[in-house]
DNA sequence: TTGTAGTTTAACAAAAATGTTAAACATAAT
DNA sequence: ATTATGTTTAACATTTTTGTTAAACTACAA
């Protein structure tokens, strides 16, 4: 059999992607999606069957592709100050691709009354302990792991979910605004290890 | 002509408040909202004509609300170092009462293009000059301004908007989520003035 | 060339959400 | 008690969004 494969399976999905993670239109309809991929909205139930199955399927292949990339920083072998550093650099790059991603995962949270995966809890669950070792050495400041572990994906995550805002309270563009962002990854390392 | 008043309007938008900004059903419907106060959806029709003006007309209130708050503790004659104090404490109540709602924001920013108003720009832009100047002063790390309040707002809005994901990561209930947050206050203002 | 199977489209159907109307209801004033 | 007026409700209409179907289209192979 013909597996023809136009590609416009995955036009849909990074598409969707885009709108949901990128542009932040967190309740973007099947016709949006279709309309920015220039496809007819009857590919959308034809290729994924509905709305909701697109929408899992794209949550899913981010949150896959987000817990790949955190897995090769936290199960390397090399020291805590240099695993936050890389950390950083991680999931700053994804968050200025994909600011609104959190934002959706939250959202799809309240409504489907999801949980957490225990691949996450896992990591998390390491990393926290990693993080208390590192404050009896007293290499950090001491406070609750938890609290720590906040801080860095605050100073993370925020200021990119709130790009549109601060672009236009500090009257900046794109540009500027990245070149900001850029110089986070190190400020954010700063404030936290020291 | 007699002002019968139910309390009725006020009830609608009170809960579509509670359900935006606290429960965090960013696109709750008009029969959502309706049920969730308990009366007949056509009351939100009789009362704000439409939906988007109930939902416009509740975010304004909302703004409001936070933009009195701040300008009390921005316009106070007290020292820059009390003033973030007071910033945290007068922030993180509202975030608390309150998490969704600059996630509200910017969603609806995004739909309608808004504007950051005048009123907020300019005070930013005092307190820009203030934290500018007390970095001159040596009383905290130099960097740039922006950066510092993007830092401060980070840390203690991120918390909250994440409270479902984190609440489930760390096997916590909502008293004990409540405690960390009121521990925050505190740790915010550590890591910020140093 | 013709048949096959995956792909795309338009027309239609169904469901969900919003908005309108008229009548029922309730309360204060006359 | 009656009237007037604000409030509430149910039934209906409209709009928006989603899902289905059958036919048209396209590339490839026999």
């Amino acid at each position: 059999m013909a597996q023809r494969d136009t590609g416009t399976e995955q036009l849909i999905k990074d598409t969707a992607k885009r709108i949901f993670f990128s542009v932040g239109k967190l309740h973007a309809t099947t016709q949006d999606i279709a309309d920015a991929a220039g496809v007819n909205r009857t590919l959308v139930n034809y290729y994924f069957r509905s709305r909701d199955i697109l929408f899992e399927q794209v949550a899913e292949e981010a949150r896959a592709e987000m817990s790949e990339q955190l897995e090769s920083v936290f199960s390397a072998k090399i020291e805590f100050k240099e695993k936050v550093q890389r950390l950083i650099t991680v999931f700053m790059d994804q968050a200025i691709k994909f600011p609104y991603r959190e934002m959706y995962v939250v959202t799809a949270f309240k409504r489907t009354d999801k949980t957490v995966p225990d691949e996450k809890k896992n990591r998390i669950k390491k990393f926290l302990a990693e993080i208390k070792e590192e404050m009896e050495l007293g290499r950090i400041k001491k406070m609750d792991p938890r609290q720590f572990l906040m801080n860095l994906f605050s100073l993370m995550a925020y200021p990119l979910i709130t790009t549109c805002i601060n672009k236009s309270l500090y009257n900046i563009n794109d540009k500027e605004y990245l070149k900001l962002m850029q110089e986070r990854k190190q400020l954010i390392f700063d404030m936290i290890y020291q």
